[in-house]
DNA sequence: CTGAATCCTTGTTGATACTG
DNA sequence: CAGTATCAACAAGGATTCAG
């Protein structure tokens, strides 16, 4: 199974058809790693939130990195972006089941990261000691 | 459980031994979301591979990119580095059973993409379709 | 209120060349 | 063989301003 998820991946000799798949992954993936889209969907996973509530609630990000992480969250399908005909003009964000279920995939790795912080800490002061004293 | 994970991601109000998970959770993502990291841990989770077998198996990396992507898995305890002392040189890069574990986190994401690939293709033309198409 | 447009700074990546 | 050093190109992120 390993191999299989491998062979979905590597892009020497790809076959046609898996192209799309591997750019979607790595799209899907890098979405995951970058410094946004995991904190909006973990706030949109408690309540439906208007923009402004996005923003205050996710410390420290720029309204301009807010809909840029919001928008090709949107086109996918993972968030539904309701704008009532008001004034002032108010917009409702909330997760699908499709953006739910990607956070729930996401948790693994983040309760991974959880439940091997220590060892991981413990493995980088190793490495650096090592660096720094090469006795 | 959400509200406990969110718990650790959000960054306002954090409490001060929060802020030390909250960045290595936001550093592993980072990592799993770069370019090169998945496709390292799933190519050397077949089998332990030297430095140029990798190089070869993954295609379009560079040198520095490689090595680059290399030690921080080596600082964390994810693959282990042996080198011997021959000439010509020889290193070896070996998945530990933390980085394996870590590779079957990173699965359940790599599935859900390839689960709801054409769900997400689906929503993504009806995006773009309405935005060129406002009829 | 909800963004889009602009500018600017920084970080990331890749090509290339070089070393133990 | 297994990298490091250097440089140029580019993308990401933030601050600010403007608009519907």
């Amino acid at each position: 199974m390993r191999a299989a998820l491998r062979s979905q991946l590597v892009t020497d000799g790809v076959a046609p058809e898996c192209a799309t798949t591997i750019e979607l992954v790595r799209d899907v993936l890098g979405r995951v790693g970058d410094k946004w889209t995991v904190l909006v969907i973990t706030a949109l996973a408690e309540e439906p939130l208007r923009f402004t509530a996005l923003h205050e609630r996710i410390a420290g990000v720029s309204q301009r990195m807010l809909s840029q992480t919001l928008r090709p969250l949107t086109r996918d399908g993972l968030v539904t972006r309701t704008a009532y005909a008001e004034v002032p003009p108010r917009v409702e964000y909330a997760l699908t089941p499709l953006g739910r279920s990607l956070g729930d995939a996401v948790t693994h790795v983040v309760r991974w990261v959880q439940d091997h912080q220590v060892e991981i800490a413990r493995n980088r002061d190793g490495f650096d000691g090592a660096a720094t004293d090469p006795k």
